[in-house]
DNA sequence: ACTTCCGTTGACGTTAACGTAAAGGTCACT
DNA sequence: AGTGACCTTTACGTTAACGTCAACGGAAGT
């Protein structure tokens, strides 16, 4: 039992490693762990992330994906680490999470409506080209594959 | 032949009259002059603003709402004012249009993406809750009209 | 005269999430 | 030594579209 740690849990991750992994920047890093989203140890003056860092490094990337904060994340990630049973911050995230679901709906309603907004307008801009008789034709190859 | 200018086009405005009518602050409004989107008139130190000023900022905030930037609008309206026979401010009009268009599309298939993501995610947090033995009802009225 | 309303011109502040130097340390080659 | 790769900290810069003072002017009402 001299070696005792599993080999997954004790890995070690320097910040190019999990930058590469997951597409980010070290400044992203850095940012992220002045933000205390993350805590990566130091060996001499360099940071070494834990499996756990990556975990939470994951976490806070999809988080961003589905439109939250980063004050939004790391509180969702504060409450996961104070463990009162874990409910509360099951609640928090699901009540987090229905908001900003309103959010991203409201958002998507804004959208349709710029699309079709953004379509009409073209169709009178390209009327008004025809009617100087000037073709409006788009010419990309749309699907043109077999 | 003394009074010949049309009612409705001689009509002028102050600035909180546009304003109110737009929903916008006088600051905006400054902005947009400064930004060289507006070039209201002045009679002593007031800005006058014109019908056709009126109809500039109509573009504006359309423009604004399918997510064209300032820069953007201001270069279709310079050359709205140019008139080389406006097929050239048609053509760019058309051709920012289709590009912001195809943004506008790409955001909402994120968008779409983001939204069944954070709706998985939220109904494995609410198994998780419901597994500890905690309700997650939401009790809004949904609909309960009749 | 005093206040209130409407208007003016600067000019700095805000927000989020990093980008981008600047200046340097350590280690391994060569 | 020198070169290069990788790492560090500190700290100012970026972007958009205004917000928010500060300090002031002119007209109207009381």
């Amino acid at each position: 039992m001299s070696e005792p740690m599993n080999e997954e849990q004790a890995r070690r991750y320097t910040i190019t490693q999990l930058c590469r992994e997951f597409d980010v920047t070290p400044r992203t890093l850095r940012f992220y762990e002045q933000k205390d989203l993350l805590h990566p140890a130091r060996e001499g003056m360099n940071r070494i992330f834990s499996h756990r860092d990556r975990a939470r490094l994951s976490l806070i990337l999809r988080g961003k994906k589905v439109g939250f904060s980063l004050d939004d994340i790391k509180e969702m990630l504060d409450l996961y680490n104070l463990k009162d049973g874990q409910v509360t911050q099951l609640q928090v995230a699901r009540s987090k999470g229905l908001a900003q679901l309103e959010h991203l709906k409201d958002q998507r309603v804004a959208l349709d409506e710029a699309i079709t907004d953004l379509e009409r307008a073209i169709e009178i801009v390209e009327g008004m080209l025809t009617e100087r008789g000037i073709d409006t034709e788009a010419e990309f190859a749309q699907a043109e594959s077999a």
